[in-house]
DNA sequence: TTACGACCAAAA
DNA sequence: TTTGGTCGTAAG
């Protein structure tokens, strides 16, 4: 007897652990761990993961497998073992860290469907349950859902008219097209040809062509080839002369691109120096991590790839993390051109088919390198040789929802199993990794010079406080205005930077001051001019604007804050000649015009770039030479202990994007705030002093490095539930967790109230707590049921990085 | 997560 | 007795 011990697909505190099946004879040399099955669960049936194959079961009566749904394991050996990993550290359960670590496309998908049981039972079906079956014997179980009928079914169902049946499905389709081949051999086939009528010209002309290419090929080009049509195939196929079938092909989405091949650059001293101790590792198999800490320029990508060369040479494979936004086309292309075929890539603007087929492509090893964003961590290689992560502290390498993981520690413990190095590179790497590289837990690499021998652009810091004193009280000050009017008639190019979007940050009534918010949150609502709507940042929620206060009745409604569309219609007035491109998420939602707008932009089509966030990575255009941050400070003030370092890394990576090339460049910060030391340091370009003054306050303040950091989250649409749980959590932590541990809270979040939800927090430091994760588990469960049928709902988040 | 059976109260 | 609702629990 053989059984399979399967995790099944129901994120559940009760069902996360493995449940026991009869492996039936006929599959007992198929089935191997790691492989996906279909297994009756309860009264239905159930897509699971197969984590352990065994020979007896401590459970009497084993339900059997139903189905297998893959040929060769999707998960291996170590990815289970991570997959188990991630379940202690981010408390998930583990069909999720399963589920994580595959693409969406293969996740199931559960129909329940009601069968008439045979042909004879139609006519004892009651009278309103008759219609529905009408010309058929099978509705889905969506259809009548939401009728009465429901009872009436039940009855049908018991008296054993009714059916119900479950079905499994792949969500994703492996995209397939027609093949033909010659059925017979080559003499049979011509002896075949001859015997054919006159008449039937194209057909003869099918079998020659087939017997020109025996090894066959795709209907499409057969049809095309021949001129036949698709009868004359079909009457091929009856007679048994070929045959077809269906083969699979990929979704390319880079297939009408063609890459320009580059050469390895050689190696300035620096890059050499950079470079030696990691193929040293790459050779020796030896685990370790480096923080590549290299300004903006300074040549970190061809490090990179001469790495990975290396790695590829000794029959390995790499991982390269890239934040989702500096996946931009670019960079895309610098891989492409010097890796060709061997790229697999995997971001956010591929479809789920396209992205199901990329996986394949390494699942199958057809590549030997993957270059994506965060979950390209799972890749299912099984030899890596390396892995990479650019812009190493970026927030965005870590899940905001289960499994809250963080792709860099994936790295290291993949890295460890595989004995391989991890290169975590970044112009202003995150103060927990530079910290370790002091310590030396990491190795530092550091590149201190740009490529193109250019100094780092001069920064410009403008007190908007004295702009406005002086009575400009534009968003502009005179020094950014200047400027941008200088490169105008140069024919040069400017970058906007602005990180809010939308008109205004804020609609109040300055009669009364009432302050328009969300009715679903606490959170003011953003005024977007072009569609005349109020709208909200967090929820989605809109409405249309108003004339009138509606509290006071009041025209004198005002909007305050800036957004970018509001820029945007300045610089329409102020610079009439000038050609915008906006890009924020408004501007770039529909597929492909993020990677159109930049486009055009770099085709020279526009004048200034304004955008948000998103323009702040990887963006790399000979003719800017002025970069203008509209407002350093909107970051500074987020409740958030990384808001200085944000903001210190925004604008270091805003300021990389002028004078890349030929010509100088120049960049404005303006502020309200100029002697803020995130905003003062990001200004002369000093990452390390800015490292020391912030590892001070870190601290001081007992925030990472220096403390481990805990976030439990409690929301409920009552306000005193979500108060009282909170409360009762962080006595129950109290009691049971050391003295030395800070617990802070409860206490309201940032947004105290999201989707109609009331949302509390409670917020734990500290250095080491052995049993940290069992106190944790503990607290979920006692709430397990309240969070299951009520309204109640509770997220921790070990090590979090959103503090709202 | 879903489905079922237990239990209870209201309707008939 | 039937029916409709909530609740707790099991799922191999």
């Amino acid at each position: 007897m053989k059984v399979a011990a399967v995790i099944v697909d129901v994120p559940a505190r009760q069902t996360d652990r493995p449940f026991d099946y009869l492996i039936p004879k006929k599959w007992e040399n198929v089935l191997q761990v790691g492989m996906r099955v279909t297994v009756p669960f309860g009264p239905r049936l159930l897509q699971g993961f197969v984590i352990e194959i065994k020979t007896h079961s401590e459970f009497k009566t084993l339900k059997p497998i139903q189905e297998i749904v893959d040929v060769t394991p999707v998960l291996n050996e170590e990815l289970l073992q991570l997959g188990k990993w991630l379940t202690e550290t981010t408390l998930c359960f583990m069909i999720s860290a399963f589920q994580a670590m595959l693409p969406a496309a293969m996740k199931a998908k559960y129909e329940k469907e009601i069968h008439l049981v045979s042909e004879e039972h139609r006519a004892y079906l009651h009278a309103d349950i008759q219609p529905f079956f009408a010309h058929r014997s099978v509705i889905q179980w969506k259809e009548i859902e939401n009728t009465d009928m429901l009872s009436l079914l039940q009855k049908e169902i018991q008296k054993g008219h009714l059916e119900v049946v479950y079905r499994v499905k792949e969500k994703g389709t492996k995209k397939t097209m027609r093949y033909v081949a010659l059925a017979l051999s080559a003499e049979e086939a011509k002896e075949m040809m001859n015997k054919l009528p006159t008449q039937a010209a194209k057909q003869k002309e099918i079998i020659a062509c087939l017997l020109s290419c025996p090894e066959g090929m795709l209907l499409k080009d057969l049809l095309e080839l021949t001129g036949a049509s698709s009868s004359s195939v079909k009457a091929l196929l009856n007679k048994g002369v070929i045959m077809e079938k269906e083969i699979e092909i990929y979704r390319d989405p880079y297939e009408h691109r063609e890459f320009v091949k580059t050469k390895p650059l050689p190696l300035t001293e620096e890059q050499q120096r950079a470079i030696e101790p990691i193929l040293e590792s790459v050779h020796t198999n030896k685990h370790e991590v480096f923080l590549m800490y290299g300004v903006t320029g300074s040549g970190k990508t061809e490090v990179y790839m001469q790495a990975i060369d290396e790695v590829l040479k000794q029959g390995k494979e790499a991982i390269v993390l890239v934040p989702e936004i500096s996946l931009t086309p670019q960079m895309v292309e610098r891989f492409k051109g010097r890796f060709g075929s061997q790229v697999a890539v995997l971001h956010s603007g591929l479809s789920i088919g396209e992205k199901y087929d990329e996986w394949r492509k390494i699942h199958r090893k057809e590549v030997k390198l993957v270059v994506g964003a965060r979950s390209a961590i799972f890749a299912p290689f099984e030899n890596i040789g390396m892995i990479i992560i650019d812009e190493e502290h970026e927030a965005s390498y870590k899940q905001e929802e289960n499994p809250r993981y963080h792709a860099r520690d994936v790295a290291i413990y993949r890295a460890r199993f595989h004995q391989c190095p991890v290169v975590l590179g970044s112009a202003t790497p995150s103060l927990e990794s530079f910290a370790r590289a002091q310590k030396g837990v990491y190795r530092l690499l550091t590149l201190k010079k740009r490529m193109n021998e250019k100094g780092l652009p001069s920064v410009e810091v403008v007190d908007m406080r004295e702009e406005l004193r002086s009575g400009n009280r534009s968003m502009f000050s005179r020094t950014l205005f200047d400027k941008l009017q200088d490169r105008l008639a140069r024919g040069e190019q400017s970058v906007l930077f602005l990180n809010r979007r939308g008109y205004s940050t804020f609609v109040m009534c300055r009669d009364c001051g009432y302050v328009i918010n969300c009715p679903h949150c606490d959170i003011s609502l953003t005024y977007h001019r072009v569609q005349q709507r109020l709208k909200c940042h967090y929820c989605g929620y809109e409405e249309p604007i108003a004339y009138r206060c509606p509290t006071c009745q009041s025209e004198h409604i005002r909007f305050f804050g800036t957004g970018t569309q509001k820029v945007e219609e300045e610089l329409a007035k102020l610079l009439p000649q000038a050609r915008v491109i906006r890009m924020d998420v408004d501007t770039t939602s529909r597929k492909g015009a993020h990677e159109r707008l930049l486009h055009e932009f770099g085709a020279g089509n526009a004048d200034i770039l304004l955008g948000t966030q998103m323009i702040a990575k990887g963006l790399d255009f000979p003719k800017v030479t002025l970069v203008g941050v509209l407002a350093a400070d909107t970051m500074l003030r987020l409740p958030d202990f990384r808001a200085s370092e944000k903001t210190f890394q925004l604008l270091t990576q805003v300021s990389g994007r002028a004078g890349r090339h030929e010509l100088p460049g120049e960049v404005v910060i303006q502020t309200y705030t100029p002697e803020h030391y995130s905003v003062e340091l990001a200004a002369k370009h000093d990452y390390e002093m800015f490292y020391q003054r912030e590892m001070q306050i870190r601290k001081l303040h007992g925030y990472p490095p220096f403390y481990y950091l805990t976030l439990i989250t409690v929301s409920h649409p009552e306000l005193t539930k979500a108060v009282a749980t909170t409360e009762k959590i962080a006595a129950h932590l109290r009691n049971h967790l050391s003295s030395e541990t800070m617990i802070l809270g409860p206490v309201a979040s940032p947004i105290a109230r999201l989707n109609d939800r009331y949302r509390y927090q409670c917020m734990i430091k500290y250095k080491r707590e052995p049993k940290f994760t069992q106190t944790l588990k503990a607290i979920v469960d006692h709430y397990q049921q309240e969070m299951a049928q009520g309204q109640l709902q509770i997220t921790i988040d070990l090590n979090p990085y959103m503090m709202m």
